[in-house]
DNA sequence: GCCGGTTGCTAAATCGGATTAGCATCGTTA
DNA sequence: TAACGATGCTAATCCGATTTAGCAACCGGC
């Protein structure tokens, strides 16, 4: 069958030196402890010919260090969005040299309970705890026994906890100037949350932020929102309804959507009432999610980071993993990642 | 600062007993090993009221067994599809008591073996290979030193490992008769491979597997398909190309696209020509990507059960492992996931 | 020639469990 | 009553590394 791993003593043998020693050199700590240049020499040698690899379970029973991180989430995994943010952290961890576990926890207490503690059992250097949108959340008690970061939402009041989420308020504001921009000054409407701050659906953070944003540019600069309507959730039937329902008492110039797939909605409301994008009605989105690409004209979006979060995300964990190993406790600062502006064909100085 | 996790030994300790008897109660060996049923309900309390958990890495390093799999991907976190995958097989691992390890490869040699490695240093009990489209691979060596699947993918002749992968030639066969269930004979074309067997993108199985299905039921039914379009790369805008092509010369009455964001263009195309989908022309494609409930009218397509495919390489994996424990070596099954059909809107009974 | 300080390496303990071999104690049986 | 098997538990070893303490050998100085 497969044969036995190669093990330090394998090397110390085969070198004609103590495990100790082998062990010294091959950690690196050779030079530190007085090796002799010819033993350093035979020790890594012995282990380049017989291909040794460091045991990191092994490594991880003397140490408490197991080079393995946690990745959990509430539903990432499904969403192609949040595939990036999983891409981020795993490119994130690979040049650190971690792995990455993950687990879902479908937002049910118990799974995320037992996850956590499946992660704790397998004695991971620190988790990433994840949420598919942006929102503020409880922190499960579990997650406070090691370094850990908040991704994509920030924590309750009661917790210390650090947290990576995107700029929701600047992406607002960027939509709002790629309005103003163009010339956009009436008949600017907003689809999915609006015009008022408190008319989002519930636990939308990202909806109360860039909505935030918005309206502060757009004060800004004196002009205000011809209207908005709030949608239940941010599916495309959703944009659809509330487009339609707006298309049959106005006529706008411009929509802001609260996100990509209320956009491709009120695509196809505008196409039901023979209106053109952009040179009827202009549209800026939010997310930056494929589908902006596909339909025609192509959408102008103010992109979630989703890649960066996952990065961000990694980096900042290991500065609390560092602090933790000096005996520090981790803040509760939230770090903020900004959201590019994606410009594409959807947006038009309004006609005359 | 984080207290010390309660160890057997503090178990042991509370309970008044010696470590090794604490061990064969809590592993479950205690009845085998005639231990009195007074002295295993003083060491399950013990271990209750401390809160015990078992140090997997401990475990992992006497057994070798650390109730861990790696997943290893090409590039799944990308494609929303596979991320069904990773929920599938995370469920099916959650079920059995096990974590996923997480890696990407981005097809490159020396990342995945890389990525092999650190899961075998971390002493995984076994390894999804996967893939993010139906194919042919070449499985790399590190992928044979222990217990593996290969998961969306068969491999070259050379190599001995049980495969996972969607009935592709059924769905094929499938959507086929969706459309002579509707009465359709003349006018049927496809679009991104075809007409003939071998017109189709490079090492798309999946394309090659699907042809043949269609062609089947098609031939039995003695029906000839009218043509067909391959595209480089199964895009929408590669989809909008063929299908403008198409219409320039001809007026089919059904397409077969060889996945939805092929449908996606050929819809836009067919609205360039005022062609209405489905009185006008029926369409049936493949994937059930979510885009095919946001198009209108709803697309009727053939499901890849990511989730299924998922579920199934963990369990394919572990009678992998079984077999590997008792010595038996895998063999080279592959497992055919079947794909579900999806009628919605896009197909009608052809007019007059 | 003895002492103190380097230099270069190793023995042994440790991490937290699993496992094997074995040691008392008790009840039977011849 | 001595031998024997069953019963109930524990000592000791092992997995594969890291780490602490310490041991030889050699050097120079007085």
């Amino acid at each position: 069958m497969s044969p036995r791993r190669v093990t330090m003593a394998d090397v110390a043998r085969r070198a004609g030196v103590s495990p100790t020693t082998a062990s010294l050199v091959l950690s690196g700590r050779g030079r530190e402890l007085r090796i002799s240049q010819a033993v350093e020499q035979r020790v890594l040698a012995a282990a380049d010919e017989l291909e040794y690899r460091r045991n990191i379970v092994s490594v991880g029973l003397r140490t408490g260090t197991t080079r393995t991180i946690g990745f959990v989430s509430d539903t990432v995994a499904t969403s192609r969005l949040a595939g990036d943010m999983i891409k981020g952290a795993l490119e994130a961890a690979r040049e650190r040299g971690v792995m990455l576990f993950i687990g879902e926890t479908e937002g049910e207490v118990d799974l995320e309970r037992g996850l956590l503690q499946a992660m704790h059992d397998r004695q991971v250097d620190g988790i990433i705890f994840a949420s598919m949108f942006t929102r503020t959340l409880k922190v499960p008690p579990a997650l406070t026994s090691g370094p850990a970061v908040l991704l994509n939402a920030v924590p309750k009041p009661a917790a210390e906890l650090p947290s990576v989420v995107p700029d929701e308020t600047e992406a607002g504001r960027a939509a709002a100037r790629i309005l103003l921009d163009a010339g956009h000054r009436d008949g600017i409407h907003t689809i999915g949350a609006g015009p008022r701050v408190r008319d989002v659906p519930p636990g939308a953070l990202a909806g109360v932020e860039r909505l935030d944003g918005i309206r502060e540019v757009l004060a800004q600069a004196k002009v205000e929102l011809a209207g908005g309507r709030v949608c239940p959730d941010w599916l495309p039937e959703y944009g659809y309804e509330a487009t339609r329902h707006l298309l049959e008492h106005e006529r706008p110039r411009a929509l802001i959507c609260l996100n990509d797939r209320i956009a491709l909605g009120a695509y196809q409301a505008l196409d039901d009432y023979a209106l053109k994008v952009p040179t009827d009605v202009s549209v800026v989105s939010f997310d930056d999610h494929p589908i902006a690409t596909w339909i025609r004209p192509k959408l102008t979006t103010v992109a979630l980071p989703h890649y960066e979060l996952g990065r961000k995300a990694v980096d900042v964990l290991f500065g609390v993993i560092e602090r933790h190993r000096d005996g520090a406790a981790a803040g509760r600062e939230s770090h903020r990642v900004s959201m590019p502006v994606r410009i594409r064909e959807s947006v038009a100085t309004p006609g005359a």
